[in-house]
DNA sequence: TTGAAAGCGCTAACAT
DNA sequence: ATGTTAGCGCTTTCAA
């Protein structure tokens, strides 16, 4: 029967009690009587009556939504912060807006978008322009970068160590014989990216690797394989392809493999970021770098919640731990303890 | 400075003109002297006001946002739903309340979940029980089904031809030379897979093909790979392999070469579904089926539309044409002349 | 504990 | 064209 919806007011009257009681009921600090509570709750139910959270939400003056902006990249290949951000934010009952913003773009219309639609606070897995950021702060709404950087003091921001994860590949590769790697990136204007090239680079030098090649492409399976392919002419001169994320990896190996007739660990090693799923399969068993999503994810919304409580206190910054995962495109200790022999 | 957010009320004060004239200003069909409205932008430029769409929400009866559920399977391998559906929707200036639920769970809760929150309508990519269908009507919220059936009538419905591609699926193996398909699927409580076994099985009497010997497994790569393995012991009874997914076609493909030794597509063809990004790698070069996701959802919100306008209107059905491509897989036209010959 | 009443910020019918 | 007013469905003082 497709009557309208319930209102308090008509729980209220076929309660028998005042509108404010049955508010008071549904309140988690309302006070009432158990017979009140009972009384509301029998005509609640009869009538299928749930507070609509829109009038709710105006009465609080907070919406109860959250904001979350991420990359279409990070969308494609992490099912999981959408994922955990969403059970995370349903738990206490709450909404989660997702915007998704192209690689190269910044999030700043995406934050803006969410700032008119009222959100209590916005999670941001994409650069931000120093004014996107201050109208956050300006309108009052916390804001938590996530693996990216705050243009400017006060934000909140968490992610993995981006940059000190590579000095455990740069000894992982030293240890497995090779010396010469080749960085492939997604250019300046990504943020994880640059972090990582830096990471490489300042542990090649300590490990004793040769300062890495690098080179920029699109942060895709088909920037990999072009990066890979105008490495070419230099076949020899490198034995490992460290990516700033495993879509470049697999792009990678399959030039290596199939165009530059090199093999895979054997000729030349490689080592991806972000531990996606087709790094699994049995063609690659791609060596790559896992970030702890779900706990970035969940502290990152505890942030927002305690900025908000305290929208004054000073901008805390968090690194969670990321995790080197061997698999099979480097080589083994075994077969590196041959190379390192000969 | 982080003062309160301007309100109509206060733009009106300072333009000197009531509140419902700031309200007609910014609104679609609102009339207004250019005199007055000009004003009126002026002070709302100067105090940085824009309507509070949750105001809005509730004096509109109407809360201008959608919900969606999704399968876990398809956020993590369709990344154009989420943003199609993100793009549609943001373009008229909704929202979209994004729910993502276990490929084996149905969408019950998820819906359940996206009622309460006043959803205007639900586009609902997941299975879903007679009961919480009829709560959508009751609540005279729009559902469109994409690509699973409806429970009961007065629901539309959208997809793709599931079962009738696949007589091209069939066709395409017949002529490429094989003859004694086998179908691995994710069981009866998943619809596509259902829809598409059904499609193969009719094919293959229509065309010539031996019936599909039918294996169910999880609707993942690890999926196929074990359904590959446990057919082991009949190799050389197949020629074909159609999967309901192209993450368990990949699995297939990973177990048939490195475990059991077969060629794909010489002894083995292999045929997936979705498109998925990893099908285009190098390694894999899979002939599969890609559906129209954009048209879809672009649609489906049409249909949610057009519903919300006249909800009792009879259901509606639309089919969206799919497509399929055939990448390395199956065998080129050239080979399969000879395997026809020989 | 309970009820009455004043908002929350907007839209829309009504009157001018 | 514009202002006045009554909601939309809640929460929350304030009295009782």
């Amino acid at each position: 029967m497709s009557r309208k919806r319930a209102t308090s007011y008509d729980v209220a009257r076929l309660a028998g009690v005042s509108q404010s009681a049955v508010s008071r009921v549904f309140s988690p600090n309302g006070s009432a009587s158990s017979k009140t509570r009972k009384k509301v709750l029998a005509a609640a139910d009869e009538l299928g009556f749930a507070p609509n959270p829109i009038a709710k939400s105006l009465s609080l003056g907070r919406s109860r939504m959250a904001g979350l902006v991420v990359t279409q990249y990070t969308q494609q290949n992490y099912p999981i912060p959408l994922k955990s951000a969403l059970d995370v934010i349903s738990k206490s009952g709450d909404s989660l807006l997702t915007q998704i913003v192209d690689a190269s773009d910044d999030g700043d219309d995406a934050v803006r978008q969410l700032l008119l639609k009222r959100v209590d606070f916005i999670l941001c897995a994409a650069s931000l322009s120093w004014n996107a950021t201050m109208e956050c702060r300006d309108a009052n709404v916390p804001l938590v970068m996530i693996n990216r950087r705050a243009e400017c003091p006060g934000v909140d921001t968490i992610g993995s160590p981006n940059a000190g994860i590579m000095k455990e590949v740069a000894e992982l590769l030293y240890d497995r014989g090779a010396r010469a790697p080749v960085f492939l990136g997604g250019g300046v204007r990504n943020w994880v990216s640059v972090e990582r090239c830096r990471g490489l680079v300042e542990a090649s030098a300590q490990v004793g690797l040769a300062p890495p090649v690098v080179l920029d492409a699109d942060f895709n399976y088909d920037g990999g394989r072009a990066a890979m392919r105008s490495l070419a002419p230099c076949i020899g001169t490198f034995d490992a392809v460290v990516t700033a994320s495993d879509a470049m990896a697999i792009g990678a190996i399959d030039v290596l493999r199939q165009e530059l007739a090199l093999k895979v660990p054997e000729d030349v090693q490689v080592v991806g970021h972000d531990d996606v799923e087709a790094g699994r399969f049995q063609a690659y068993r791609l060596t790559t770098v896992r970030q702890d999503m779900h706990t970035i994810f969940s502290r990152a919304i505890e942030l927002a919640f305690s900025k908000a409580r305290d929208f004054g206190r000073k901008e805390e910054s968090i690194i969670v731990q990321n995790k080197l995962i061997e698999r099979a495109t480097t080589t083994s200790p075994a077969d590196s303890s041959n190379n390192r022999t000969r």
